[in-house]
DNA sequence: AGCGTACTGTTCCTATTCGGAATACCGGAG
DNA sequence: CTCCGGTATTCCGAATAGGAACAGTACGCT
């Protein structure tokens, strides 16, 4: 699956000529991905990259210039007909949620009230942030038509982030 | 972290002498933890029993009646320790989530408005069933003292679905 | 009693993902 | 010219995923 979501970014990349380097890559990821997806891991990115390239869904283009060589990655047109077909195909695979707040929310008994409600203040402050951030992408992004699709994706972040906030909330009032 | 998601399991059934077996403790995290985490798979639970073990935060009861050897699992006391004093340190984890749903809205340009709409559907559909789903859980967790921070982690799960719900309509209304 | 079948329970295997350290090179500020 | 922060890749070990394989058990059916 992550190297479906390394192909889209390399997809959403493809007007820029030059193609991205692998660290490139991971600061896209870092930028949008991890919104509604993960960041992967640098050696993950590094791995798919190869994976990639024998299935010649990216080619790279060395770049010898001084002493040091840096792969510049670009996705092939293989590479578009893959992940075509990928997007054609439906799926049933439903949304992974990990949450550790939940997770210790459970336990709130061995907690004691006051703590729980530490907890969620942590975290709804961790989530303002993070909602700014997604907010700082979404205006970037405006109304310009080429990146309609990304403005709903960033908008359905914001709807989760504000259902997080109302969770939060309702959590805070049952205590 | 998965190892302290089973002995939360265990805790939550501590009331129950005979303890679960490592089969059990997959039924429960399929019925309840994958709403706010993921139900581990059947050959990490074996590996969490056996290193939460070597740590003596779990006893285990051979059940050699017949031919085949059983293993029952009990959380002990230094678990609950253990439990204890992860709940109490405070953590900055963030919840992760990964949306398929999501990942391929990102490429819209490339499907067509029908099949976005054909996936946003599918989506809704498998949706509601999850909803439901959780909705028995909530309505068997009723409004008892003893299992209220379940209900909250229940009526947090709920809250997204319905995010969710409302995210898909808005999508729809933009396309 | 014997049989089929679905369920219980554990182990095993492989691949993917995570997390970050280590290495190395580059460019600019001072 | 030197330090330092950013760029770029590789490497390592561990955690997680996903099921298949295997084996015993319970139960209804004939």
């Amino acid at each position: 699956m992550t190297s479906y979501a390394l192909l889209s970014l390399l997809v959403i990349d493809s007007d820029n000529q030059d193609g991205l380097t692998g660290y490139e890559l991971k600061q896209r990821a870092d930028f949008t991905l991890r919104f509604y997806w993960v960041s992967p891991a640098m050696s993950q990115i590094y791995t798919e990259l190869d994976r990639l390239r024998s299935h010649a869904y990216v080619s790279t283009e060395e770049e010898a210039s001084g002493r040091r060589p840096t792969r510049r990655f670009r996705i092939t047109s293989a590479g578009r007909t893959a992940l075509t077909t990928w997007l054609h195909e439906p799926t049933d695979d439903f949304p992974v949620l990990k949450h550790p707040v939940a997770l210790r929310l459970m336990l709130g008994a061995m907690m004691g009230a006051d703590e729980v409600a530490a907890m969620l203040d942590r975290y709804e402050e961790a989530l303002v942030e993070r909602r700014r951030e997604l907010e700082a992408v979404r205006e970037m992004l405006g109304d310009r038509e080429s990146v309609a699709y990304a403005a709903r994706v960033a908008d359905w972040g914001l709807t989760f982030f504000d259902a997080e906030a109302t969770a939060i909330e309702r959590t805070r009032d049952s205590l």
